[in-house]
DNA sequence: GATGATTTGTGCGTATGTATG
DNA sequence: GCATACATACGCACAAATCAT
């Protein structure tokens, strides 16, 4: 096994692209705060260049924004984003589970199915949240995978990644977790009877109430998040 | 009309990036042809530090990829990436048809005929293949962005631009305009009677076919394009 | 093959211009 | 206006890869 993997130095403005999405995700940077250049520089002990590669790089996934004077700030989606999101979402989403529908192998099937017995467990045993929550994105992740188009699960990554403060908001409310549980099994069942377009419409509304639960949940909130 | 737009200078980062973009669309830069930022900075008369946040605009959005060595190429799509592209366009672009089909105002339905007879006269007419080209994206274009939904324009522009180079392919054949003008005709007739369900199909059904056009054309020229 | 020269990518410090207070 | 903070861009230094002898 001569697998002498060469490893490739990974440059810095890399590293600090993963660093500051990484921020941003953990919450340490958040939507609408400022991103200084200099500062950054500064803090991780290099120079403005690969901070500004990096921050292209954001830019150009849209999870940071440039204002007219240049400033760089965390992106801070609007309820017009999200549902712009959630639409191109149902589209990618729906469409995947169509084909997988009518190409998964029955192992695959069962791996599916196993998430979403590890779900049900985990909500059982009220295992904190973000299992939970794992699990669920587990469920769609599964189902992407194995369309087995790269370009497709890249998109869904860069799309997740926008609103991706949200996942915690969305498990919020009465019985939230058994409800998605439930619509994922809808999801499930299509698939396992091989039937596309049920699975394909089943996963549009899974998507739908997603996304007016979501809807319902930060126009309370409106006040505070200044959508 | 006061109106007094900011001006704002657009940094050489954002020129470059366009300008490198506009060279790979023209062919000026092949697929495959590497790109040496010393040589990019010199001939632009600007330092690297741009050229470089250009090239991670541009790495990140696909058109140019970095390999293990870190040398930059003009991206070469694989047969798997068409299709791949083609599998994610049918899955936006039938979904967006789908809603258009919904709300469509009838001044919208009849922009979009209006563009078909103007195909039809640049075929009669034997215009230039450019001119039906350009009204063929224009079909596409029109029906995404009646959706009004900007992050779906934003994708399929990406995903287009990945494979750039084909357009003038997928029109080479016996008859094709005429075909691709036929094919729009039946998703638009769809439109007009307001059946979502089938212009969905529709369009799914013009992309495979388009789809299956261009593998031939290219596995024809295997030889050449070494996909 | 080894070795020196050249090309190329990575990263830094500094200068300049612009906005903000 | 003046000072500060910041983004933009440049030229240089260094290192790694490539090429020629």
């Amino acid at each position: 096994m001569s697998d002498f993997a060469i490893e490739k130095p990974v440059p810095y403005y890399e590293k600090l692209y993963h660093t500051i999405k990484k921020m941003i995700f953990e919450g340490k940077l958040k939507p609408g705060d400022r991103i200084i250049e200099t500062q950054l520089a500064k803090d991780f002990n290099v120079s403005k260049s690969p901070v500004r590669e990096a921050i292209r790089i954001l830019e150009k996934e849209g999870l940071v924004i440039v204002d007219q004077k240049s400033r760089v700030m965390v992106y801070q989606p609007t309820m017009k984003d999200v549902e712009e999101i959630y639409f191109c979402r149902m589209a990618l989403e729906s469409f995947a589970v169509e084909l997988v529908t009518r190409i998964a192998t029955n192992d695959e099937l069962d791996e599916i199915e196993k998430t979403l017995m590890h779900t049900e467990q985990a909500i059982r045993d009220s295992q904190k949240n973000d299992t939970i929550i794992t699990l669920n994105e587990l469920f769609h992740s599964l189902i992407i995978n194995y369309t087995q188009n790269s370009r497709l699960q890249k998109q869904l990554n860069d799309l997740k990644s926008l609103i991706y403060f949200f996942r915690v908001l969305n498990t919020q409310g009465e019985n939230r977790a058994d409800n998605i549980l439930n619509q994922h099994r809808k999801i499930f069942e299509c698939i396992k009877r091989r039937e596309a377009d049920q699975a394909s419409q089943a996963m549009i509304n899974h998507l739908k109430l997603d996304l007016e639960h979501l809807t319902e949940i930060l126009s309370n909130s409106y006040e505070e998040t200044k959508l």
